[in-house]
DNA sequence: TTTTTGATTATCCAATCGTATTATGGAAAT
DNA sequence: ATTTCCATAATACGATTGGATAATCAAAAA
């Protein structure tokens, strides 16, 4: 997680600090006042990615995202420098989480083209089921040009799709995906599977449907598997 | 078109007023300030589309609208009461310009069910492409829960997805569809077609790609089509 | 022609926005 | 014990927000 790589960052920069020069060496290896600091921009974050999720970048304000954390509105600008700093933290931390939460699991290599196919796509709709707020927040800046987007692009979405293409070609190649372009693969499929999870609100209201229930997910996931892989049109 | 719906409406009622009790009809039926109110409607609500698409309800300011427009921010409230009911009026012509857009073609009827699958595919793909404010409106507004949505949701969504499963269901009797829930044939279909015209400004930026050429779209729906409706994984 | 109507313009308002600045109080360093 | 440092708190600022109001002026009605 990006604010225990920020803790771990302070906790051995502060045991360089005192290793060999002092003795006495703190409990913890962290003072309270870097606890609480630490701990005071993992609020901030959280606030902020729920917010930017639900308002959009414009939508919420840096007095609703501070509220929500706790603390005065004032403080964001300390621990962030501004709000749009504010944005690209969060982002930072999302594209970390997905890239830790997406690892492939033991015996992922072992299993068959198609079977690889079918488990990532279970497991990236899961993904898409439990952090909602990724593509909520990624496809609200995605629609209009913007310094931010262009900064996302830059430092996280070129690699996720440079990553995307390379697992694409191989499952083209073994069979397990059509012979279409890259690009209409990476859209079709994580559209898809992001879809009913950050639009849970329309579809609660319009589909009476609970998108958080796990068996939800794993009926939507066998749904998107079947159409994607299983299925060819009759005639 | 909504616009042209309402130019009628006055049209109609000022003829029904004219009619018999004054033997001077005005040609074209509709005076001079009549006409430059509903073209200033029309501008209003075509500037209202263009910016709640691009930055969504809370990012578009009134004087935005105004401004891109060409009049003064005081009329929109004059003209449509509040934002909000700005936004529902730009709905409301979205959804009209839609129905009207994705009537079936002559001979559709005759066409073989997957033919008739890939037909509707094809020609929803293009009707986002065209007008890729449809769905950046929408999703924004369906990411959270807000009276906006409900509203929108009882008054088109609703309709809209009654048509889709009666659509769906047909389809899945006759094999062009798999047999899955109809919620994940309508989000899965719907969220695929949508999404590179969505974000065209994250396609261009990371895949160099300019979905708004024509080759581009039919390319997009072929590799839609092809993975939907004819694909199978190997193995 | 005169009067009336209503679409448009020009301001005004309180609330909220992101950000900047200063004060404060207690942990950390000396 | 004393000083320093810095995370937090408390305001202040100018800009912008959605909405309200009053003035204007030409088309439509009389």
């Amino acid at each position: 997680m990006f604010v225990d790589e920020l803790r771990n960052a302070v906790f051995h920069y502060t045991n360089w600090l005192t290793k060999g020069d002092c003795v006495q060496v703190q409990p913890e290896g962290i003072g309270v006042r870097e606890r609480q600091k630490l701990e005071t921009r993992r609020k901030i974050l959280q606030a902020a990615l729920d917010l930017f999720a639900e308002k959009g970048f414009e939508g919420a304000s840096v007095r609703d995202i501070a509220a929500r954390a706790g603390v005065i509105h004032g403080l964001i600008k300390y621990h962030f420098e501004s709000k749009d700093q504010l944005w690209k933290a969060a982002v930072d931390y999302l594209f970390e989480r997905q890239t830790e939460e997406m690892q492939p699991p033991p015996g992922y290599e072992d299993l068959s083209p198609s079977a690889q196919a079918r488990d990532w796509i279970r497991r990236y709709v899961h993904y898409c089921a439990r952090h909602p707020e990724h593509a909520r927040i990624m496809v609200q800046e995605s629609i209009r040009d913007s310094e931010r987007l262009r900064w996302a692009v830059d430092k996280h979405i070129n690699n996720a799709h440079e990553i995307a293409r390379e697992r694409g070609k191989l499952r083209v190649a073994n069979g397990a995906y059509p012979d279409i372009p890259q690009h209409a693969i990476i859209y079709i499929i994580s559209a898809a599977a992001q879809s009913p999870f950050m639009l849970a609100s329309e579809v609660a209201l319009s589909e009476g449907i609970d998108v958080t229930d796990t068996e939800q997910i794993d009926a939507y996931a066998d749904a998107l598997i079947t159409f994607l892989l299983d299925h060819r049109a009759a005639e």
